[in-house]
DNA sequence: TATGAATGAGTGTTCATTCAT
DNA sequence: GATGAATGAACACTCATTCAT
């Protein structure tokens, strides 16, 4: 399996600092495979095309993310409370690598509707998380029981992913993970007084 | 000014239909100048450059966008409803316009830094105003009086764009405007039962 | 005529100024015509197309070049004396417009070949007065009887020319009237001890 | 080294033909790819652009020219000797590349004002090596001891530049080499009789 | 005469991808 | 597997010239 050889990691790792220090559109193959440390003809060994880095990249860290987020919910199971991990632990993740978190948040939007809904088919994973979280929450009756789940879900991760990216505009000057607590609060309880 | 001119919104109009129907980066100036009607160079008279398009695009688009909210929630003294005026012109005009909601959704989103920072300066007004509705709700007590206001109009936008976006590559295959009283609830209410 | 009309002169003295100022690669026709003040159109009123204008600054220029040497030679029979007089002339009316230095030196060699050759046209009847110098020279007895004419006609221009041209790439930063004196002793004595 | 490699010659010698026929501003890069049988890309991964083509092309040719004018003076001591070597070696080359002759004496002068500036840079050899047998000449006592080796030098080149234009003007229909005599004569004992 | 808005042809350069070694 | 030289398609922008007013 390719993705087991460490050279595929190493171009991966290589495309998230190169494309978070040089912007999306100034990170060509050949920065890339420099950095790397390999031949820019070697990436096509690994990767189809440049958009299949692109693709692979976000499956490979995204897969961390979720699994991350899964195992820090393991033995929750209050629905409210696992929202809070689930914002903190991407909150987290964001401000211990800022690279990942300038290509997430925003080079990786650069690309074309293509790529972008590929990207959306390794987000379903995580959104199905939220989901899950949310139904939980339903059922259980810490949250509406008639919650329409899908604009539920567009709520929490529309706030969350628009708190995150706000933070990358502003050069991530302060810290994120401060904010999980507000936005939790927001989320479950709205803005009524 | 050129502005008034037709030509300067003929060409406006017509990169919203090129742009929403070829996507960002398959729409050159050429194609552009075709559907307008007039010849590559007319484009120059009008706009500085390409990016000058897309600038101005947005902000001929969004100017009519906020007066509009803002003429909608006039006479209406109660945060509460004025957000729900807001959310229900923001769908109604993307529904209103498709090429539009592809444009703004999803293809001006594909440009650089330079052109997203500028982007970011016109959508300010339209931040503006929901602070505006916020800090009312706040101070009327209808919404939770030490309100994070900037965290608030993330949730508020971060929402609001997400179900956007959403409806938008789902091809705008159901009525956006059936969600707004749904969001503007789930806004307002938090998930909480 | 159209030579003779007021709009004539001050399109030509406005060329002069703006190729000078900005380079004849950067000096546009609508440069020209808002430096003398009239319409773009207006310049194909009086000037076939742009190469035209060059051709007829030129020709204007040279063709007061030429009657203000001879002028300074009429009384004058001794063919070194007239030598003299006209690199003296040469060098001073060079000297007296800085602007048409640079053109004439600098800006009109960037033309292509086809109005390099149309300028050369002009230029014959400067060097059919040299050439009369020397053929007076020769049979005076002044200069040498058997003279190549076309060779040593060939020396004096190539050399009064190198000598402006060197002297307005260095920003005509020295007086080049200081030189007319050992550049004639150069012509007609040669390097010879 | 990129100057060594097969390509890089093959790439000036295509531009020296194809500039020579087409001029200089019919010269695109793509025609000169094609003349040297590489794509249009190869072009750049010898040269910066297509300026650096150009003054690559004068650098290499005009290395080849000084070396072999060294090369011709070097057990030659007398300076009119030396003189006349230089412009019979002068005019030999131009003789024999007839393209050479065109790009330098005509095209290359097209070019704008920063090319020409580097141009003259490489012009600078050639003129110190004039300069060195003008000096060598007015202190051996062959030439005018108090000689103004500036002057002169700005004489002697402008002379056999003027020659060399000259011919190339009207197609090189006569033998350059056979001028060379007689400019020697011309420049070392002037006009006088 | 004079205007100036409109035209549209023309080209240097980048960079993802290939393939002979 | 690994290399990196070579490829060639693709496109924004300028500006001389025209012509309806």
């Amino acid at each position: 399996m390719k993705k087991d050889k460490p050279k595929y990691k190493q171009i991966i790792d290589a495309a998230v600092v190169v494309i978070a220090e040089n912007g999306y559109h100034h990170s060509q193959v050949s920065k890339i495979a420099k950095q790397a440390g390999v031949a820019d003809g070697t990436i096509y060994l690994y990767f189809k095309n440049k958009e299949d880095i692109l693709i692979s990249l976000f499956e490979e860290k995204m897969g961390q993310f979720v699994s991350a987020i899964k195992r820090g919910m393991e033995h929750e199971e209050d629905a409210a409370a696992q929202l809070e991990i689930l914002i903190k632990s991407h909150f987290q993740m964001l401000a211990d690598d800022r690279h990942l978190a300038i290509v997430t948040q925003l080079e990786l939007r650069q690309s074309n509707k293509d790529i972008r809904l590929k990207i959306n088919k390794v987000l379903k994973e995580y959104l199905l998380l939220v989901d899950e979280v949310l139904h939980n929450g339903a059922q259980s009756g810490v949250f509406q029981t008639d919650l329409d789940i899908r604009l539920a879900r567009q709520m929490v991760f529309g706030t969350i992913d628009e708190v995150a990216t706000t933070w990358v505009i502003n050069d991530q000057k302060y810290d994120i993970t401060n904010l999980a607590a507000g936005v939790h609060s927001l989320i479950v309880r709205g803005l009524s007084s």
